[in-house]
DNA sequence: GAGCGTTTTTATACACGTAAGAAAAGTTAG
DNA sequence: CTAACTTTTCTTACGTGTATAAAAACGCTC
């Protein structure tokens, strides 16, 4: 890891690459050829340096990804208008959140994060939490609701480009489909009643209706 | 793929190995050494046969994880008393599936399936389906409710473990709290002013809380 | 300039998941 | 018995992330 504030000038072998070059060129090939395809060997081949090189910049991979997930965050991240009534807030907030990062399926193995910590993040973090308080909730537990937020955002998102990735790469939907075609209507009669839309269903985008709901009752507990 | 239901008595070279023996002998090498140390060479030899072989009873190594997952969900989930209040009963079924899921960790990689489809977890959906439906609910809106609730409770896990697993990693959690330690009160005052209590208060389980505000919010939306 | 300390880069190597195809071990038809 | 066919297993090989240690490139001091 380079020291951000070297005692002498230069000290030692000066580096021949920067984390900020490595960022860079692993969003290009991210861009270009999609996530499966950054491999530490390429990104080293076409940063012009050898792949351990990389690793004084970067602790492993997941970092890197870490990093890629922040600077797509600063870059795509606008902040939009915020309503004056916090409840909208809130959930503007969040759905600005989700929105982004559901528009970069590749983060789903980043996502695991705890938090989204990126500092361009914060701010939406910020309105989430003040809108939670201004609707009478006690700091504590303005951050608790706030976690069960980013739950619900981040297992939705996970969840969704999970269930995607395994559509695209084989036919295990099948499999799902057998299962609910083999229902005994006596022992689960709700989900044979649903059986056959449940595909459709549970494709749908519902990620507002459940925030909402989450909201409203994280604000009506007392 | 065996075919479960062969036209001829047996044809073709008689399997040495099936694929219960290799479920069987992946969880014990879970159960006893970890989910890191489960690699298909050693599964192979453990099993007293070759990597390659497997791949005939297991289409990869991440349908081995949910095969797996189901085994562990199918050994361990007890069917709890259900309680006669609809309400009750949503929340007593996601949390007993919460607990069980939370109980071990090593899932989380596998967690990103869209739905928990083993056989033992389907009586958990209906009871959560159905109470959402006797709460008033009509069928289409009980299941995106159980989606909700699945989301939520997915995110829970996922996140909580993988924090936990950075945790003991390396000490990434010092750049968390650097953060929060540099913020600006006039930026961000909410977080500024919870600070210092981010990492306890981040820490606490209040999956319960969450999920009863999410269920009170799904059931008074009209 | 020779050695030294520091930092970055490189070379080599290992374990992993698994693709591709050859080999083995049965049953059945001639 | 032999040959064809089927299913399972084994051999070999590739690309991956990355651990380890050696090498290289700089400023510094004598």
């Amino acid at each position: 890891m380079p020291q951000p504030s070297a005692p002498r000038k230069t000290l030692g072998r000066p580096p021949r690459i920067s984390r900020e070059a490595i960022i860079e060129t692993a969003r290009r090939i991210v861009t270009e050829a999609g996530v499966d395809r950054l491999t530490m060997r390429r990104l080293a081949t076409e940063i012009g340096s050898t792949p351990m090189a990389l690793y004084h910049h970067v602790r492993d991979k997941e970092e890197l990804l870490v990093l890629l997930l922040d600077d797509y965050a600063t870059r795509t991240l606008r902040r939009p208008e915020i309503p004056v009534d916090p409840r909208e807030r809130i959930v503007v907030a969040a759905t600005t959140i989700h929105q982004a990062l559901a528009a970069c399926p590749w983060i789903v193995e980043v996502l695991t994060a705890d938090d989204l910590m990126s500092t361009s993040a914060l701010w939406f973090v910020e309105q989430i939490v003040d809108g939670l308080v201004e609707c009478g909730l006690s700091p504590d537990r303005a951050v608790h609701g706030y976690r069960a937020i980013w739950y619900y955002t981040a297992g939705e998102i996970v969840v969704r480009a999970t269930a995607a990735r395994r559509r695209a790469h084989d036919d295990r939907a099948t499999y799902r489909e057998q299962v609910f075609a083999d229902l005994d209507p006596n022992e689960l009669p709700r989900l044979a009643q649903v059986a056959d839309r449940w595909a459709p269903l549970t494709a749908q985008d519902t990620y507002l209706d459940g925030l909402r709901a989450l909201v409203d009752g994280l604000l009506t507990s007392r």
